[in-house]
DNA sequence: TGCAGGTTGATGCAGTTGCATCTATATAGA
DNA sequence: TCTATATAGATGCAACTGCATCAACCTGCA
């Protein structure tokens, strides 16, 4: 393991960090113009969908990679806000499952055309299908093992 | 531009957003078991080393991608700190120009193989040098325009 | 020159994150 | 069964971020 770094890998961690920075922070920005849902809101929600029986908090936090304070507070907001529910757990007393509410549902569909035109706009259209493809497998790679 | 985002924009989105995710905070926690400077600081420092007749906290503000009012407190957490210097700037009374201390460039060299060897470690490794070219070269055009 | 509008940087405040720690419950093993 | 250890989730506190706004200063133009 070397302590040093190729020209090569530092510009692609230089442009790891920037160009995620930069296309999230324009697709927040879109999506505070629209005034829906911020990311996070929008993937536990989705989540939930996908999940219709119900999802612990730690299946949420492994799956989106969310830390359990966080994620813990987060769930709190989201409940205050009407958009999921929370149910005791019955075969584990600690916890609880999480459902989507109707409204919660209903905030996420209103939601996704304002991403799907943004992810579109900042990542999709700067790239060729071919090279779209290409990158999604080589930031594939980075998250191997 | 479309509603609808394609499988594999999809894809290069969310893998966007994890392999920075996995990439950085594998690195940040090695950088803090070392005990070294968080990356930011770092950058700061090593911006400020490459313009040795110091910087405006506006062109920082710029080339590293920070919000103004971010800058301006992690600036002042700096100086607390003793690594960076302010000086009223001659020429523009609204602003001053930032250097690095003895300690500063001290501790950013101190830092340096820590981050290389994490960095190689959580990205480097993981892929030939022509992919991390290509890489490099994708996520470059996404920073476009 | 004098003023309108822009730029630089700071800051009060509310909301969020990170850390450490706590409680309650579950589970494995003596 | 009883205990030790692990896991799920919450929370107090300090630090940090985001927003809105401010004051100071600069610049261009009438």
């Amino acid at each position: 393991m070397s302590d040093k770094l190729s020209d090569t890998v530092t510009r692609a961690w230089v442009r790891l960090v920037r160009a995620r920075h930069a296309v999230v922070s324009a697709v927040e920005t879109d999506a505070k113009e629209a005034g829906v849902l911020p990311v996070e809101w929008y993937d536990v929600l989705w989540d939930l969908e996908r999940h219709e029986d119900g999802v612990r908090p730690f299946e949420l936090e492994q799956r989106l990679l969310f830390a359990q304070y966080n994620l813990s507070r987060l769930i709190d907001r989201m409940v205050e806000a009407g958009l999921v529910k929370k149910v005791a757990c019955p075969s584990d007393k600690r916890g609880h499952m999480l459902f989507a509410t109707d409204a919660g549902r209903k905030a996420r569909k209103a939601t996704w055309p304002h991403y799907a035109r943004a992810v579109n706009k900042h990542l999709g259209d700067k790239l060729t299908d071919v090279e779209t493809e290409k990158l999604a497998a080589l930031l594939g790679k980075l998250l191997e093992k």
